[in-house]
This record gives C-alpha cells, sequence and structure tokens, in this order.
DNA sequence: GCAATAGTTGACTATTTTGCTGGGTTAAGT
DNA sequence: ACTTAACCCAGCAAAATAGTCAACTATTGC
C-alpha cells in the first residue's frame, strides 16, 4: 500500500461526495470547486472508483455521482487501492524470491507493514471520518476565530 | 509520512550496510551490487542519510560507510525521512486552515494517519529487521528446495 | 611521494507519475 | 431541440524518481 497525494485526492473527494449527496447526486465540477481540485484530475480518479464499484454515474441535468455503498460500508483502503491501481507494489510483487541469491532483504518488512497499514485503513469508515470532521472542524473553526481576535487585539492593542 | 518506493530503497541500503558492515566499512559499489540499485542512486540517498546522522563515510581504500549509532538504535521512520526529505506533506503542511473555507476535509483524517504510521515505523528498528529476516529468510530457502524438488519430481515423473 | 581506493559533489538526462487542459461523445432531463 | 453532466481521450507540463557522467578530495598502502 502506497501513501501518495493521489490517493489523499481521492479519499478528500468520496469525503466530500459523501457529506454532499444525502439528498441528490454531486456533479464532480462542485466537488472540483469545494476540493480546489482540477474537474479532469477527478474525472480520472472517478472513473476508477466507479470501476471499482463504489460509486454510481447518473447522467443528464440533476445527475452527478452517489456512493453505491453506504458511507458506513465504504472504508479508507479500498479508496486508494481503486485509484492507485495495480503498481506491482516492488520489483517483487507478491512473488517471494524477489532477488537472485539473497531474497530482497526488505521483503517482509514492507509486505509487513504494508499490510498493517492496510489493516489500519480498513478500519476507518467514510461515515466515521464524516463524524470525526464534522465535529472537529466545528472545534478549529472556533480556535481560528479565538486566534484571529487574538491577533486582532495585539495589532490594534 | 509518505510511502514511495524511494523510501524502500533507503531501507533496503541500511539493511544490507547494517548486516555487512559488522567487521569493515561497505562500498555503496558493494550494497549497489547486491541490491540492484544504480550506484548513483545510492550516492544521493546516502549523502541524506549521512546529512541526517546516520551513517559515516570513510574514505580511502578499505573504506566505504558504517552505521553511526548500533543498528538497535535506529528505527525505520527516521531512515524513511531522511531521504524522503521536507516535503511539505500537503498544500496545508502542518497548517490548520489549509484551505478557504471548509479546511481541507481530510486534514484530520492523513495527520492521524501519518501519525499511526510513523509510531509503527519508530517501533522497528534495523537489528530487529536483520533477526526476523535472518530467520525467515532461511526458511524461505528451504520452502523453495523442497517446492523446487516437487517440481522436477512433477516434470520428471 | 605516488597510485589506487572510495567518498563527495554537482550538473545533466531519462523515465514515470501526477495533475491538468481541452476536445469530444453519449445519456437524461426540460 | 437544448442543456446538463457523465464519460472518454489524446496530449501536455511539472514534478518526482531513477540513473549517468565527470571532476574532485581524502585516505591508505606501497
Amino acid at each position: 500500500m502506497r501513501l501518495t497525494t493521489k490517493g489523499r485526492y481521492a479519499v478528500t473527494a468520496m469525503l466530500d461526495l459523501a457529506f454532499h449527496s444525502q439528498i441528490k447526486p454531486v456533479t464532480l465540477t462542485d466537488i472540483a470547486a469545494r476540493q480546489t481540485i482540477s474537474l479532469s484530475y477527478l474525472e480520472q480518479l472517478f472513473a476508477r472508483l466507479r470501476r471499482a464499484g463504489m460509486v454510481k454515474g447518473v447522467r443528464g441535468p440533476g445527475g452527478g455521482y452517489k456512493l453505491c455503498k453506504k458511507a458506513s460500508d465504504i472504508n479508507i483502503a479500498d479508496i486508494i487501492a481503486a485509484v492507485d491501481e495495480a503498481l506491482d507494489s516492488t520489483k517483487c510483487g507478491g512473488e517471494v524470491n524477489c532477488q537472485k541469491d539473497q531474497a530482497c532483504l526488505t521483503h517482509d518488512l514492507w509486505m509487513g507493514l504494508s499490510e498493517q497499514i492496510r489493516t489500519y485503513l480498513k478500519g476507518i469508515t467514510l461515515a466515521e471520518l464524516l463524524e470525526k470532521n464534522h465535529v472537529q472542524d466545528v472545534a478549529q473553526r472556533q480556535d481560528q476565530n479565538a486566534h484571529q481576535v487574538i491577533e486582532i487585539h495585539r495589532h490594534h492593542g
């Protein structure tokens, strides 16, 4: 399991989708605007998410994307796996005898690590994240406001 | 904390170094040959590892690289951090108000995840890895031999 | 001192991934 | 019909990844 910006984009977009598509489908244009991701890049990502059976596209006016499953049934690991797509992980993609003699020293480490991370991310659902974010988002906003007030006081005091 | 092939290369090389530099320094040429990583790429990686105070270069004949600390005092997270070098992690590198209004939806997730992974990797030392690999390496070799014997039997039986 | 070894440095290239632009086609709603 | 928005490409620019080459310096051993 690789961790790059691409996966983060996908998770961000899915989060946005989960949050806004309760009532009607959400257009990629909207997500692009809210999350400042380019529309075309989103199209690429959603093409893969769709192929992975995570989202469904609805054409025509009033269309957009919807989640195929409940947000509580979608985990982060699957999202990342969907967009990262079949990188053979290293020269030793799954195989054990990856190197001539000594068998790729880090094999066990990376397999173990990968598994650990995957397990961790599989345990987190979109729904959980949404909840968590909602709460903390408010908290952050309050903090920010507080800081701003303090800053203003400093500059004008 | 990002996870890419670069970090894996670095860990692989450090593992090799830890394993072979018990007696005398190890040249990058040797590591390059054993781990099939290009010499120049290794040079780049080791330049950073050296600047991070993890390895020490010894010039002249019989020279090479040595670990600065004991293998049991070097953890994987530090190795990866050393070569990955100051990526500001995303547009919201550490800052909280990464986006105009809604504050980067995935912020909490990625910070939490990063921390989780870092913690995990900080808990693994080169020494531990070496030990683990040594044992499993032998095991794998035995397995392989066994499989080969079976294959031969199949083809010639 | 001289030659060989091996680190050190930097500039330069190639490949891949990433992220994006812009063109189109197709399905659905008004 | 017309609009909307998914779908589908072909390509492109920037960045990251991986590697090459060449010059230089410090160290060891003869």
